[in-house]
DNA sequence: AGCACGCCGACT
DNA sequence: GTCGGCGTGCTC
C-alpha cells in the first residue's frame, strides 16, 4: 500500500527543511531594524534560495511583523548564521525592496550612531532617513540615468576680500579629509560668498554639497543665489515642500543626480553618491536641534557624517554657539574669521535706552519715537523687535485681581483684541474676550502688557501716513505671505517694520537703518543658564538687520537694566568677550559645555505618574555600579501643566561624556521595560538646549 | 507604535 | 443578551 507520508512532513517541515539547510549550509539569518519603540533588531530567516553575496545592507525588506498576516518595512543591518532564538520561532523574510541598498555603508553607520548616542530605537532611526512613501515599502524610481554635468559654472571669480580668500583657501586646501571649519562672521562680511566660491571647488572635483540652514524661510533666497552661480542641479528639501516633492530631492541626492541639495535640519540624513562637503549656516540657531522624537542636534550629526565620510564641515554664523567657540578654543575646530562687512556696509552702533522712570506710550519711548520720526522722515525705513505676539500677554481685573488663565496649562491666556479672542499658546485654547471679570462681576478687565498688535495699534496712531507692517506667525499664517511681505518691505511699500523672532533669522533689509528692540529685559531674568546666549545672540543678530551698503544702521535697547553685565559687555565691547566671561563663569559652574547633559521629561494627564516614574528611573540607575553621573530632580517642569498634562523632569550631569552615556546605554532600554513606562509619555534629551 | 485580548457599562 | 471602553501585553 502506498504510504502517504506527507502530513508527518508537514507537521515537521519547519525541522526537515533546517536539517537539509544545516546539511549543506548553515541557516541565513537577517538581523532587521523595524520602525517601532522598540531598543531590538529582530531575527527573520533570509528568503529561499538567496545568494549570499549579493545582499545588500541597508536594503529595505518586507517582513511579517506582530499578529496574523501584519506585514511591516524592516531595514536589514546584518547577517549572521546563528540566533539567539530558536529557529522555529523565527519568521522569514516575504522579499527583499531593494536589490541595491538605497543607503550606504556609512549612512547606515551614521544612523547606528545616531541610535546609539541619542538612545533612540534604530528602526526608528533608520526610518526617519527615508522619504514617507519609502518607509511604507513604494519602489524607489530612477530620477536621472547620469550625473549632470558638473562644470558648467556661471560667474566665477567675483573679488573678495583678504579675509574671505583666507577663509576659501583654508577650507579648500582641507577638501578630501575632516575637518570642522567654524566660520564666524558678522552680518555682511560676506559669508554667502565664501560659501559660494568653497562650493565652487567642490563641484569642480565632481563632488556634491549638502546645505542646511534652520529655517525653511532662509531657503529660496538661498537657492537664488546657488541658482544664479552654478549651472547645476539644485535639489530643495524641508518640510513645507508635499512628500513627492521631498522624495524626489532625496532620490536625486541618492542618484548622485543633483550637485547640491539645499535644506532644514531633516535633510541632514539624506544620502549622496559622492557629498564633499557639509556647509551648516547659522549654526547657533536652536532649530537645529530637533525637539520632539528624535532629540538630535543636526549640527553634532553632521559633524560626525563628515567625520564618517572623511570630509570636511564648515559651520558659519555671525554669533557662533558658545559650544562652537569652546571647540574652536580646544582646537577641534579651525576658526575662520571675516571681521568687517565686505563692500562699503557699516557696521551698526548700539545704544541702550535707559527707559526707567521715562513716559512711556504703549511700550514705546519719547525717545524712542523722535528717533523714529527722524528716520522715516529721510524715507528710510524702522524695524521694531517685540518677541510677543498677541495683544497683551494678561488680562487682569483691575477690581479684583482676576486673571485669565488656561484650563489646561500653566499659562495665562494671551488677549487678541482684533479677533476679540483669549487664546492660550500652549494648546491652542480660545475663548470669548471677556466683557465682565467673573470673579467679581464689577471690576474693570484691563490688558496687561504688551504684543505686538498692540503696538501695531499705536503706531498706526502716532504715524498715521506711514506704513506699519506687523511680522510674527499669526500675522503670516497665510502660506507664501512671509515672502510676499518681505518683498513689499525691500520694493520700499513699508516705513515701519514690527515682528518677532522671525525678524531676527538672516533676512536683510538694505534701506533699514534703526532697529529698536522694545523689551530687551525679559530674556535677562531666565533660570535655563542658555538664555544668556540666547538673548546675546538675539542682539546682535537683530542688529544685524540695520545699516547696509553706504547708510548707516542705528540700534536701540530700551531697557530699565542698563547697567547689566550682559548689555554692557555687548555693547562696550564685542559678542566675542561677552562669549569669553559667560564660558567661563559656565566653567567655574560646571555647566555645559564643561559637563554633559541629558534631561528626562515625563508626563501625564495624573499628577502622580510622572514622579513615580522618574523616582523608578532613580532607583534603576542607583542600581547600576558606580557611575559618575549626578541625577538632579524629579523636579515639576517650568511649565508644570500643559495641554492637560502635568510635567515633571529629571536632569542628568556628569563630568565625562563617556560616563553619561555608559549610565544611557544600559539603563534606557529597562526603563523603557518598566510597566509605568508605558502610563506615562516619557522622552530623554541629550545634550538638551530647552531645559523645559 | 500598532494591534489583539480581556473584562465591565449602556444600547438594539 | 451584544457593542465598545481603554488597561495590559507582545512584536523575531
Amino acid at each position: 500500500m502506498f504510504v502517504d507520508n506527507s502530513n508527518l512532513m508537514l507537521a515537521d517541515k519547519t525541522k526537515v527543511t533546517l536539517m537539509a539547510n544545516n546539511a549543506i549550509h548553515p541557516p541565513l539569518i537577517f538581523k532587521v531594524a523595524i520602525a517601532c519603540p522598540l531598543y531590538q533588531l529582530f531575527d527573520y530567516l533570509a528568503p529561499e534560495n538567496i545568494e549570499r553575496d549579493k545582499i545588500e545592507l541597508g536594503a529595505r525588506l518586507m517582513v511579517p511583523f506582530g499578529f496574523g498576516d501584519h506585514r511591516k518595512v524592516g531595514y536589514l543591518v546584518g547577517v549572521a548564521d546563528n540566533s539567539e532564538w530558536e529557529l522555529e520561532k523565527l519568521k522569514r523574510v516575504d522579499r527583499i525592496i531593494d536589490s541595491h541598498a538605497l543607503l550606504s555603508a556609512t549612512d547606515l553607520a551614521l544612523l547606528r550612531w545616531v541610535s546609539r548616542y541619542y538612545h533612540h530605537p534604530i528602526g526608528e532611526v533608520i526610518s526617519t532617513a527615508f522619504p514617507k512613501a519609502l518607509r511604507l515599502g513604494k519602489a524607489a524610481v530612477l530620477v536621472a540615468e547620469q550625473n549632470p554635468p558638473l562644470t558648467e559654472l556661471k560667474n566665477t571669480a567675483l573679488a573678495s576680500n583678504t579675509a574671505q580668500q583666507t577663509a576659501i583657501d583654508t577650507v579648500c586646501n582641507g577638501l578630501g579629509q575632516f575637518a570642522v571649519f567654524l566660520l564666524e562672521g558678522v552680518t555682511g562680511s560676506g559669508k554667502t560668498e565664501v560659501y559660494l566660491q568653497i562650493i565652487h571647488e567642490v563641484l569642480k572635483r565632481g563632488q556634491q554639497v549638502l546645505v542646511l540652514v534652520p529655517e525653511i524661510s532662509l531657503t529660496p533666497q538661498l537657492e537664488e543665489r546657488f541658482k544664479h552661480r552654478f549651472a547645476v542641479n539644485i535639489a530643495v528639501s524641508h518640510s513645507k515642500l508635499t512628500d513627492n516633492q521631498r522624495q524626489n530631492a532625496w532620490l536625486q541626492a541618492q542618484q548622485g543626480a543633483c550637485s547640491i541639495l539645499l535644506g532644514t535640519r531633516s535633510a541632514l540624513f539624506t544620502p549622496f553618491t559622492h557629498l564633499g562637503l557639509i556647509i551648516l549656516d547659522e549654526e547657533h540657531d536652536s532649530s537645529f536641534k530637533q525637539q520632539d522624537s528624535l532629540r538630535f542636534s543636526a549640527r553634532d550629526v553632521a559633524i560626525v557624517r563628515g567625520k564618517l565620510l572623511n570630509i570636511p564641515v564648515l559651520l558659519g554664523s555671525a554669533t557662533p554657539s558658545f559650544e562652537s567657540l569652546h571647540n574652536v578654543a580646544k582646537q577641534r575646530y579651525q576658526w575662520l574669521h571675516l571681521p568687517e562687512r565686505a563692500g562699503y556696509s557699516i557696521t551698526p552702533a548700539l545704544h541702550l535706552l535707559d527707559i526707567r522712570n521715562k513716559k512711556m506710550r504703549e511700550g514705546l519711548s519719547e525717545a524712542l519715537l523722535t528717533e523714529m520720526q527722524t528716520t522715516l522722515a529721510k524715507n528710510e525705513q524702522v524695524l521694531l523687535f517685540l518677541n510677543r505676539r498677541g495683544f497683551a500677554p494678561t488680562l487682569i481685573c483691575h477690581g479684583c485681581g482676576w486673571v485669565a488663565r488656561c484650563l489646561h496649562c500653566e499659562a495665562n491666556l494671551v488677549i487678541y483684541a482684533d479677533e476679540n479672542l483669549l487664546r492660550c499658546h500652549h494648546c491652542g485654547t480660545e475663548h470669548r474676550l471677556l466683557n465682565a471679570c467673573p470673579a467679581c462681576k464689577t471690576g474693570e478687565l484691563t490688558p496687561l502688557g504688551l504684543g505686538t498688535e498692540r503696538v501695531e495699534k499705536v503706531l498706526k496712531k502716532v504715524f498715521p501716513d506711514k506704513v506699519t507692517l506687523r511680522l510674527d506667525t499669526d500675522s503670516v499664517r497665510r502660506k507664501g505671505s512671509l515672502e510676499n511681505y518681505l518683498e513689499q518691505i525691500h520694493q520700499g511699500e513699508i516705513d515701519i517694520i514690527l515682528g518677532t523672532q522671525m525678524l531676527a533669522k538672516g533676512h536683510h533689509f538694505p534701506n533699514v537703518t534703526l532697529v529698536a528692540i522694545l523689551d530687551v529685559d525679559s530674556g535677562l531674568f531666565s533660570i535655563d543658564f542658555h538664555a544668556a546666549e540666547k538673548v546675546a545672540q538675539m542682539i546682535v543678530q537683530v542688529s544685524g538687520r540695520a545699516g547696509r551698503a553706504e547708510k548707516a544702521g542705528k540700534v536701540i535697547m530700551q531697557t530699565r537694566q542698563p547697567d547689566h553685565p550682559l548689555l554692557t559687555t555687548l555693547i562696550q565691547h564685542s559678542y566675542q568677550r561677552f562669549a569669553i566671561s559667560a564660558l567661563a563663569e559656565r566653567n567655574a559652574a560646571g555647566l555645559p559645555p564643561f559637563s554633559y547633559q541629558a534631561l528626562v521629561n515625563a508626563q501625564a494627564r495624573d499628577e502622580e505618574l510622572p514622579v513615580t516614574f522618574l523616582k523608578a528611573f532613580i532607583d534603576l540607575a542607583a542600581q547600576t555600579p558606580k557611575h559618575n553621573v549626578l541625577l538632579l530632580g524629579p523636579v515639576a517642569a517650568p511649565m508644570a501643566k500643559r495641554a492637560g498634562f502635568h510635567r515633571y523632569q529629571l536632569l542628568l550631569q556628569s563630568n565625562q561624556r563617556s560616563d553619561l552615556q555608559t549610565l544611557l546605554t544600559t539603563l534606557i532600554p529597562d526603563v523603557a521595560k518598566l510597566k509605568i513606562a508605558a502610563k506615562v509619555r516619557w522622552s530623554l534629551d541629550v545634550d538638551p538646549v530647552d531645559l523645559y
